[in-house]
RNA sequence: GGGCCGUUAGCUCAGCCGGUAGAGCAGUGGAUUUUUAAUCCAUUGGUCGGGCGUUCGAAUCGCCCACGGCCCA
């Protein structure tokens, strides 16, 4: 950033930095702070001004300065730190000789203050430090954006984070809900005895989702590797091993388009449960879906966009099939499985239809097309084809499809789940059909892992496994309409040159 | 990859049928001992995203590029 050409207010914050180091005192290290803003409001604001005055109550209390009102000998100033912020009473009077004309007015917006003194309350009845001591710790050189307008530029919000979340809080809260619902997800899973691990980020064969990969390059090992798609065949891994009820939340990396629901890196929770099926996992996201929403946001009826959604409510359930028949008035269910009729509605659609797509494959295309944005109210929808899961149970009643389910919310894709496939020459034969599909040029069909099926001729007993992208659920819990308002550090174009 | 929109002072924005840029906030100087977007007076500040054209003259018109946003594939 040293080719920014550097404008007046930074200079002149600058040469006051320079001023600061050559009397001793720059970037001061030795504050220590025994309240925060919201600690002190909680306690406090109840009080009233007299009752304040009568049991003064001293106070140490540091953080960053958003905005100042001189007026003459006194001045009110707010103090922004991790909680919130507490607004300060200066006067010249109680300070010092000195500081308040020669440290605390040329002070700026944006510094980082620490100041002592007691609780009191203003005749508005804000709850306020009267300050008997401050000093600067940290001088500020570039400049807050304004305070009414503040940062609302989406490019610099997300260039600048920082700036972001000094300037909007909004945007801290947003963060602070997605570590809340990451908590909450991983307590909920522990209370149920499902045991957190971590497996490889680095692939040598990148598995467990359909999607292209991300390659890197190990120097000593001389081979490529590649950034996970997915950690489900590790975890299933873990199921053979022994540990039956096994999650992850972490990222996994897919090297395809960006867009307001896609990030090429994004977070992902998996788990697998053994002894249970598909629809026992549909239980569980529902409940903890449910229970989720009434922790952290207070409420099941969520307002996403506009629209309010109930998780209070019994969730819609529908098959693939049951939903493109509501979706689409005119279909007729014997013409989603003759292979002429479905490529006439394919066609109709403007879906193209590659040599390579059966009938499962066609279904989807048009599940995807007319049915997955309008399934607004929280919905599962089950019974995927066989041919897009390779790596589910195909269903006892029926082999086209999978005992398999996707939940939407919003028209959005949150979670993926199914009973495992745990036939290990059944498994063998849908990563070669996999293997043939790449070769006829998808990039995104799965390699075959050799290990992976040893593990699985070792035996995996009954399991399910699910996947719930964790960004989509915040932005659904935080009204976000971009996936980039719930990632701190979304993928952006360098700027530069 | 395609379409539409955007990029002007530190921030938020005007200006765009061509005549070399303006406001509010921030900053600077002054007044002000309970303010809340404090107020009042004065004032500094710009390669108008980059490049190339058209023109006597371009922030404004045209083309190309970069970055961003939304939609589509």
């Amino acid at each position: 950033m040293s080719d920014l050409t550097e404008n007046d207010l930074i200079a002149q914050r600058r040469q006051q930095l320079q001023e600061l180091r050559e009397a001793g005192n720059a970037f001061n290290n030795d504050f220590k702070r025994d309240s925060l803003a919201l600690g002190l409001h909680h306690k406090y604001d109840d009080k009233t001004k007299e009752e304040l005055e009568a049991e003064p109550v001293k106070v140490a209390v540091a953080g960053r300065m958003m905005s100042r009102r001189i007026m003459g000998k006194a001045s009110f100033a707010h103090l922004q730190d991790m909680s919130g912020k507490i607004q300060l009473y200066v006067r010249r009077d109680d300070l010092p000789e000195g500081v308040y004309n020669t440290g605390f007015k040329k002070w700026d917006v944006g510094d980082i203050l620490g100041a002592t003194g007691t609780v009191m309350k203003t005749n508005k009845g804000e709850l306020s430090v009267h300050v008997d001591s401050i000093s600067l710790l940290t001088k500020s050189l570039q400049p807050l954006p304004e305070k009414f307008h503040g940062l609302t530029d989406q490019e610099t919000r997300y260039r600048q984070r920082y700036v972001d979340l000094i300037m909007n809080e909004e945007t801290r809260n947003a963060f602070k809900l997605r570590s809340q619902v990451i908590d909450f997800i991983r307590s909920y899973l522990k209370k149920q005895d499902f045991m957190e691990v971590e497996t490889p980020m680095m692939h040598v064969i990148p598995g467990g989702a359909t999607a292209r990969p991300f390659t890197t390059f190990h120097n000593t090992l001389d081979m490529d590797l590649f950034l996970r798609i997915a950690p489900e065949l590790y975890l299933k891994r873990l199921v053979v091993g022994g540990f039956e009820k096994v999650f992850e939340i972490n990222r996994s990396f897919r090297n395809e388009g960006l867009s307001p629901r896609h990030n090429p890196e994004f977070t992902m929770l998996e788990f697998y449960e053994a002894y249970a099926d598909y629809k026992d996992l549909m239980n569980l996201t529902e409940d903890m879906l449910r229970n989720m929403a009434i922790e952290l946001c207070g409420s099941d009826k969520i307002t996403y966009q506009g629209e309010t959604y109930d998780l209070g409510q019994k969730f819609e359930c529908m098959t693939v099939v049951e939903s493109i028949l509501k979706f689409n008035k005119s279909v007729k269910e014997e013409e989603l499985y003759s292979m002429d009729s479905i490529c006439k509605i394919a066609e109709e659609l403007n879906i193209p239809i590659e040599d390579s797509y059966g009938l499962g494959k066609i279904q989807i295309e048009i599940f995807e097309k007319t049915v997955e944005n309008k399934l607004m109210a929280p919905t599962f929808i089950t019974h995927y084809p066989t041919e897009v899961s390779p790596l589910a149970r195909m269903s006892d009643n029926d082999p086209f499809v999978t005992d398999r389910f996707e939940f939407f919310i919003g028209g959005r894709e949150i979670a993926n789940g199914f009973s495992e496939l745990n036939d290990p020459e059944d498994q063998a034969e849908r990563f070669k059909k996999q293997v043939a599909e790449k070769d006829a040029g998808d990039f995104e069909a799965m390699h075959f892992d050799d290990d992976y099926i040893t593990a699985l001729e070792y035996g995996m007993p009954p399991t399910a496994g699910e996947g719930i992208g964790i960004d989509r659920l915040v932005m659904f819990l935080t009204d976000a309409p971009s996936i980039r308002d719930v990632i701190l550090f979304p993928h952006m174009r360098p700027v530069n040159s």
